[in-house]
DNA sequence: CCGCATCCCCAAGGATACTG
DNA sequence: CAGTATCCTTGGGGATGCGG
């Protein structure tokens, strides 16, 4: 039941003409990766365990929008894929943190880096969002 | 007709209820930007620019598994961010080309930097799979 | 508190046909 | 070639309820 989270589409695997990592092709295997760690939640549940460990509810929390279903399917597919580390306390009432693993730590690098890269230039996008809009009116 | 039959359909809620920008807010500007960037064909339609400006039919070629519809939307929504720049020839045949801004190649290169980071580790990510499915049986 | 299972709906997105 | 308009399907994902 896990499965549904990384179903690798390996529909036509057909080809293959010589070029095994081609992240164009649907057939790649990183792929399904880089969806997890650039999805909609993924990045960011990333993002904020980069800041620190968490647990599940303070993620939930901190994620703002997030529902307990994604996060946890989220957090299972970053879990298998080996970015997030998953602690279970076998204590009462149940205690888990999250937190990223080396490989985790240097993804949510990369993508800090994008994300920062794109906050410091909304003014430029917000600009040329309007442009845009002007140009091609009300519709 | 129309307004929002093609608004591109992002939840691009850009509120701006007047706070600050938090990433994990789902009120902030920079989310939908980033959503675009990091979408499902955003990512793939940027990278395969970073290398080569190209024609439309080309991108589709490209990009494998995009829909005329969906590179269409993707590479409108990247334009209208300032990503990616439009150049239409009047010439019969059409021709348009599109090439990455400034800030699109600064932007590709975070992102270049995320993929090929992601690449260079799909080993341990697949060791670290099937470690997980292995924990958890044939569920 | 942690989180899986179920129901259900809506919008993302694929296929197709058509226009300039 | 370069798209737009339309229809239709699928699964992403929210809400809720229960079990450990």
């Amino acid at each position: 039941m896990a499965s549904d989270a990384h179903t690798y589409t390996d529909t036509d695997t057909d080809g293959f003409d010589g070029l095994a990592f081609d992240v164009f092709s649907r057939a790649c295997p990183s792929r399904s990766t880089l969806e997890h760690v650039t999805g909609r939640w993924g990045g960011l549940t990333i993002g904020a365990l980069y800041e620190e460990s968490l647990r599940f509810n303070e993620l939930r929390r901190r994620v703002d929008g997030v529902s307990e279903k994604m996060l946890s399917q989220t957090l299972h597919a970053l879990e298998r894929d080996g970015l997030v580390l998953r602690e279970a306390q076998p204590v009462n009432p149940p205690r888990v943190d999250y937190e990223l693993t080396p490989f985790g730590r240097e993804v949510a690098e990369k993508l800090l880096g994008l994300i920062h890269c794109v906050e410091g230039r909304m003014d430029e996008v917000l600009a040329s969002r309007a442009r845009y809009d002007e140009a091609r009116g009300g519709r």
